[in-house]
RNA sequence: GUGAGCGUAGCUCAGCUGGUAGAGCAUCGGUCUGUGGCACCGAGGGUCGCGGGUUCAAACCCCGUCGCUCACCCCA
């Protein structure tokens, strides 16, 4: 095989990809109920607007990141995430002028050089939603918690868990990783390499830490919820008690820290079965700060979550949500009709027909030659078709066709107008 | 970046203690010039991931390398 995908990429095939627009659509649907609107992206931006938000530091933008240099000697990264570009966006377009809260929703691929494994990839996809605006209240925080569960329940996904935690803001978070910090050096030798390196880099980073070993000391160590600042703790008071307004079930996890550097206060994530390691399908939180760090108004509050398209989609496949797919292994659903035509003067009417039929929103399949009528008829079969018309030079001379229903051999010779509205009964409706 | 497992046809795999490749499925054609699923017959398709070494002889043994997968790290 000489040319193959690059390490981390792939093909969505069909019938995969048909899951893929069903989740991408039910987003749109569910998102626009809650009054948000699709922003497109660039894929690229300066290398500077993801070193700066999501963190110089973090390792997404330290090495994760495919970046270049352009012609004119700028520097240009391939998007790792999108929340950066929705607040240049906004910023750009002076979005804070428009009336009440930005409601902005996003979809498409994000990239990241990690090595490959399950439920990761280095071109990977997100769909996305941010809400910007003057108001920070909790309100918002749990109305976007309820959109992604409204999602995830129209999506019929199974065993999807909500995490929820707060981390503070700029001025009681230092104080607590300091002391986060502190603690850590006295148990320094009983830690493994990595959370060793985390006491200097990234304290917050231990607790996530998954090390057998590390789990009872880790227990010990002190919580961010009891260090909240007076603002602080009651916004996530609050965000909790907007949740249970409205129903929605969530675990307090006071060990759920955020990789990028922009969140604060309230984050979450949520975790579902089937996606090996990573098992989290979707994460998010409050960034107050970035749209100011970034050079627009510091009165200018966000919060936003970004779900892995990837491994939602892989969950919902280990769940058994795709089989609504019904055609042949390997293919899409089969077409509606399989137009069957014999001689020159059949095809010209099939053609016709096929326009017609297509027009009132059946799928077609024409064979573009002629073909033996075993043969014709044979593939119709293994394309999964639910009909064949036949048109042969018997159903040429009296004006009508021979329509036959695949599963059971049935068929009749019927005028067209009676053809429209038998395969109109025939077919399914709903779904 | 680190570790482990695996690389034989489009797919799933077989190939014994070394003797230069097979099956099933799939594809295409035929039996079959107005009726599909079945059956039978046939065809195409492989530098055995790649390179080197050992050997009279390597898919098989040794070394290296590349790729895939999973896990660590980190994250969606």
């Amino acid at each position: 095989m000489k040319f193959q995908a690059i390490k981390g990429v792939r093909d969505i095939l069909p019938p995969e990809s048909a899951l893929w627009n069903r989740v991408e659509q039910t987003a749109r649907e569910v998102f626009g109920t809650f009054g948000f609107a699709e922003i497109r992206l660039p894929i690229f931006e300066q290398t500077d607007l993801f070193a700066r938000s999501v963190g110089q530091e973090t390792d997404i933008v330290s090495k994760e990141m495919y970046s270049f240099e352009d012609r004119d000697e700028t520097s240009i990264s391939l998007r790792p995430e999108a929340t950066a570009s929705v607040v240049r966006a906004y910023i750009q377009h002076g979005m804070q002028t428009l009336p009440g809260n930005v409601k902005l929703h996003y979809m498409g691929p994000m990239f990241r050089r990690e090595r490959p494994q399950k439920g990761r990839y280095r071109q990977f996809y997100q769909i996305g939603a941010e809400v910007l605006g003057a108001s920070d209240a909790p309100g918002i925080d749990a109305e976007v918690i309820e959109m992604l569960m409204t999602l995830f329940e129209r999506l019929k996904l199974k065993g999807a868990v909500l995490n929820i935690n707060s981390i503070g803001d700029k001025n009681c978070r230092p104080a607590y990783v300091e002391k986060l910090r502190a603690e850590l050096v006295k148990v320094r030798e009983q830690l493994g390499e990595d959370s060793k390196r985390r006491i200097e880099t990234n304290p917050l980073r231990v607790l996530d830490s998954k090390l057998e070993q590390e789990q009872g000391i880790i227990e010990k160590l002190p919580r961010i919820a009891e260090h909240l600042c007076e603002n602080c703790r009651e916004h996530y008071a609050e965000v909790k008690r907007q949740l249970g307004l409205r129903g929605i079930v969530y675990q307090e996890n006071w060990r759920l820290v955020r990789g990028l550097d922009y969140y604060m206060r309230t984050t979450f994530e949520i975790t579902a079965p089937g996606l090996g390691s990573q098992n989290a399908v979707c994460g998010g939180g409050r960034y107050d700060g970035l749209v100011e760090l970034l050079g627009g108004p510091a009165t200018t509050k966000g919060i936003g979550f970004a779900i892995g398209t990837d491994r939602l989609v892989l969950s919902l496949q280990e769940a058994g949500e795709d089989a609504a797919q019904d055609g042949p292994a390997g293919k899409a659903a089969g077409p509606d009709v399989y137009l069957a035509w014999f001689g020159a003067a059949a095809q010209s009417a099939a053609i016709g027909l096929a326009k017609r039929l297509r027009d009132a929103g059946f799928v077609v399949e024409l064979p573009a030659v002629e073909m033996k009528f075993g043969k014709s008829l044979g593939l119709a079969d293994r394309l999964g078709s639910r009909h064949a018309v036949i048109v042969g030079d018997d159903e040429l001379a009296a004006g009508i066709v021979t329509v036959k229903r695949l599963s059971d051999g049935a068929q009749q010779k019927v005028g067209e107008q009676e053809l429209f509205s038998y395969l109109r009964t025939a077919q399914n409706p709903g779904i």
